[in-house]
DNA sequence: AACGATCTTTACGCCTTTTTGACGTGGCTT
DNA sequence: AAGCCACGTCAAAAAGGCGTAAAGATCGTT
């Protein structure tokens, strides 16, 4: 992917100008933040194509950096850093990055990586906005529409809506569901939860809430949201 | 993706049953090859997942190997080599590795990596259908179909179907069944159910429920489910 | 302090699924 | 031929899942 859109997410001065002049030399166009929070706002706003994240930022844990990213965004994220523990290595890499480089590394050889990277998603072209019927939902906005209009939606209700679109087309179970949205449950009290959102979601979402056709039940096993279509 | 299939590509025994050991306790099915023709040879024909490829060849520069590999295999390739100079990654990469450990590695690092090749392929690998006269069960999606129809099953049935289905062709006693889909009962009560779940599936898949040929009766023994047509 | 929005809890009616029980059939043995 | 056993079907009872409404509880904001 020629003149891709790359974002660096670090602390410091001096490797941020010698990533920005480096990735510009080499054809790219580079986008800056230098923190976690700057760093996720630049992502939703710019849409880079790849990520390059020092895991040593000031104001934020980097894997959380890291997990709130992926909530959302499809980049590849290349993570940097200065430690060598492989637990921390292990860790980031299985919490959504791509990559992970130590500190001090050689810049060809990351150049490199990046290439690997950009060649991964290079004909895709991932918007993160997935469509179910009349329904759109902009991940990295945080919006969801019905035939254009948006829709207002709770914390809960847009993590089960995203959870189940996510998924569109497979079953997912009940606790799989409560897993995703509430974080881990003692399953027969909670379970009851599920139904009372899922009749939220089918009143904002669904044509005729009675005869859902996009979020259909399953019974004695979860729910499912139709694909594509 | 659980229990993907990878090749093992590496002249040295030790460092295969290392390898080997390990990957399979974590529920991959591994293949070995100790040269790089034949690497190229059990990746042709076995259509591995993903590819270990050390570089250190005796027969062929691990290179070649490489791109002859990328010739025609989109399987995730992660290369593994003594050698720790950059401009060795770095060539390696542009010919279509898409990962690089040096030796000596750590084996949680580099299953880590393998989580992250297998995640970049994962979605897109074929769903396993199994396909019975005129009846499709996807098991991924939990979809049944006859002749394109899908079909309502209820927990219980969904569940007998499967059960059958994944052992089609042979036998499957009644205290087998009793144990996949009830999880062990006391056999007497229980043989009771099976003859009724038997009833209501025939009566939603066969054609003529009277005259079963789908889901035959084995008396004294069990049931069988044909196998493929 | 009061309000509104959201989340949690409680209650209830409906419906499907599962279990239970009863009965008929056909083949095999005695 | 009678009796037994395994199989198949039917239908009623029991259990449990599903959906809705509405009353507390919680939190942040004004």
């Amino acid at each position: 992917m020629v003149g891709a859109k790359i974002l660096i997410i670090d602390d410091e001065a001096p490797i941020r100008k010698l990533l920005r002049v480096t990735l510009e030399a080499h054809g790219y166009t580079t986008l800056e933040a230098v923190s976690g929070q700057n760093g996720i706002l630049k992502a939703t706003m710019e849409r880079p194509d790849l990520i390059i994240l020092d895991l040593g930022l000031p104001d934020m844990d980097g894997v959380e950096a890291l997990s709130q990213l992926r909530e959302w965004c499809f980049a590849p994220i290349i993570v940097l850093t200065v430690r060598d523990d492989e637990a921390g290595k292990v860790f980031a890499l299985d919490h959504g990055a791509d990559d992970y480089v130590t500190k001090p590394f050689g810049m060809g050889e990351l150049m490199a990586r990046i290439r690997v990277a950009l060649r991964h998603v290079g004909n895709q072209a991932d918007e993160p906005v997935l469509v179910i019927g009349s329904l759109t939902i902009d991940l990295a906005r945080r919006i969801v529409e019905k035939n254009g209009e948006p829709i207002r939606l709770t914390p809960i209700e847009y993590d089960l809506l995203k959870t189940l679109a996510t998924n569109a087309g497979r079953v997912m179970t009940h606790r799989q569901l409560l897993q995703q949205v509430w974080g881990e449950q003692n399953y027969e009290t909670a379970s009851h939860y599920i139904r009372i959102y899922v009749g939220h979601l089918r009143k904002k979402i669904e044509d005729d809430p009675n005869r859902p056709q996009l979020l259909t039940t399953e019974p004695g096993v979860g729910y499912r949201l139709i694909a594509h279509s």
